[in-house]
DNA sequence: TTGACATATGCCAATACTGGAATATGATAC
DNA sequence: GTATCATATTCCAGTATTGGCATATGTCAA
C-alpha cells in the first residue's frame, strides 16, 4: 500500500507554498485576474500557473469566468473558512508560552544528545 | 526536477487528514497524552501513530516529555497561529459571499412580498 | 540479569505529486 | 479561410511520502 487518501481537499491544496502564493497575488488584486496577469506577477512558466490554478479550481478555492480569450480567475474565500475554523478551535492552545519553551528545550537536548 | 520544495512546514503537516485527527484527539484530551492512549483512541498501528507524531514534532506542532517509559505528547497550538492568521486574511472574501447571499435573500423577500 | 512494556526507527513497495517541454484547444483578428 | 494570442492538457522523469512489517532503543520490574 502507499500514499494514503490524498483526498484532494482544501488542506492539501494550500499545502503547496506556490498555491498559497497564487492565492495571495489574487487577493492583492482584489477582483478578477487573467492567467497572463498571474504569470507576469509570479514569473513562472504559464503551464505551471495553469496547473496550480486547476488544483485550486478542483477544490473550489477559485472560480473562473470566460472573457473573450482570457479566463478571469477569482478567489473563492468561502473554501478557506473551514481552515480558519479548524485552526481557530486551537486558539486556547496558543497562550501557554512557558510550556512551549520547555518543550522546545527538551526537543533540542534530545537531538543534540544523539 | 520533482516534487517541489516540500518544505516540511506546518501547512504540509496538517495536510494529512490523519495528522489532523491526531491533533484533534490530543485537543479533546486537553492535556498530555501518551502514545499508547493515542493508539487506543485512533485504532491505528503503533508505528503509524509514532511516525505521524514525529512529523508533528518536527514542525513543532506537538511537544514531548518523558514520563517513565512513556512519552507524553502535548499540542503546541502556537504553530497553528500562522495558519489561522493566513486564512483569516481572506475573511473579506467570505464575508463578501455572505453579503451576496444576504442581498439575494432580500431580493427574494421583496419579490415575494409583491 | 532477564523479561516485559512503551515507543521509535529502518527498510521496502506503491503511489501520487511536481516541474518541464511540447502540444492541444479555443477565441479573436486579419 | 489562416495567423496569432491565451490558456489548458498530455506525457514524462524524478522524488517525497505513506503504510506495513520487522527490529531497535529505552525503561522499569522481578
Amino acid at each position: 500500500m502507499a500514499r494514503a487518501p490524498t483526498t484532494l481537499d482544501t488542506f492539501a491544496a494550500i499545502a503547496e507554498p506556490k498555491r498559497r502564493q497564487v492565492l495571495d497575488v489574487m487577493a492583492v488584486g482584489g477582483g478578477e485576474l487573467a492567467v497572463n496577469a498571474l504569470v507576469q506577477s509570479l514569473g513562472w512558466p504559464q503551464p505551471q500557473v495553469s496547473k496550480h490554478l486547476a488544483v485550486l479550481r478542483e477544490v473550489g478555492l477559485v472560480s473562473v469566468r470566460r472573457k473573450g480569450r482570457e479566463r478571469m480567475y477569482r478567489v473563492n474565500g468561502d473554501q478557506l473558512k473551514p481552515v480558519y475554523e479548524w485552526a481557530k478551535s486551537y486558539e486556547r492552545f496558543w497562550q501557554h508560552q512557558l510550556e512551549r519553551i520547555k518543550g522546545r528545550a527538551e526537543e533540542h537536548a534530545r537531538r543534540s544528545a544523539k
